[in-house]
DNA sequence: GCTTGACCCTGTAGTTGCTACAGGGTGTAG
DNA sequence: CTACACCCTGTAGCAACTACAGGGTCAAGC
């Protein structure tokens, strides 16, 4: 299959699709006469794969980690699990962020529709907390 | 406060803080007899403030905007309204996304036996499916 | 009083994860 | 046989930093 197919199918730029061969993410495909990249099945499924991590919100170094992880089989499962996991925590946290500047754009809104500017908190929304 | 203490303060790279005065997102501090940047606590919470924003997804455009809002008391109440309105649905996507990632995560990670790579719930959740 | 080291200054170049050209070659349909 | 969509390499741009290079400042220790 061609750059453009491979691209289409996964729903990538063909020119992201040549950067992630560039930085080593995806290994160099046989090439025709005309010097155009052909891609096999497994070339899809990587780039498949490398797509819906990145969607995740995993980072390409994660990614890289995650890929040379399943590609050792006989290895444990740990690894994989806390990359996920570190990734999780993270993502509860900034769940909690927004829905606290959330309540804060909201209340700035109620008092606006009550014809006064009110002073507005975002600042101290957000404002650095003891915990972190 | 120097510049150093004020970064660490605010879990910032000093190179950073004179980044965002650059681009004038931060005003420009004091300086002392030898010309070092005398930071008070207005500072602190604004960078504060630009620091959480920034690691909740807000472009620094975005985050440029939310501050107008809390420094501008004499604004109207149509364009805080207006900033405010935009800013919100902005964070509810935001939510809405992250709340979807978080439960495909955990349910990845539910499945997590704890076994060999080649039988890992997680890269076989990451790998390609038909339905895609 | 002088050196060492941690900090500060300005300015510019590199990073990440793409994306967009520029300037060219290829392949097929009309 | 020429138009047009596709492919190639290479470089430059984007946001938002981050990391030097090359220099100045200051408190502590000998």
């Amino acid at each position: 299959m061609k750059i453009g197919e491979l691209a289409a199918a996964t729903t990538t730029k063909v020119e992201t699709v040549r950067y992630y061969e560039k930085i080593g993410l995806l290994s160099p495909p046989a090439r025709t006469s005309s010097n155009y990249r052909a891609y096999g099945n497994d070339h899809l499924a990587r780039l498949s794969f490398i797509r819906r991590a990145r969607d995740l919100g995993f980072t390409l170094e994660a990614v890289r980690e995650l890929l040379t992880l399943s590609d050792d089989k006989a290895q444990s499962c740990e690894a994989v699990d806390g990359i996920a996991r570190v990734h999780l925590t993270e993502i509860d946290r900034k769940v909690a962020d927004l829905t606290a500047l959330r309540t804060e754009l909201d209340r700035v809104l109620g008092s606006c529709r009550h014809g006064t500017i009110a002073s507005c908190k975002i600042i101290e929304t957000l404002a650095p907390r003891k915990g972190l």
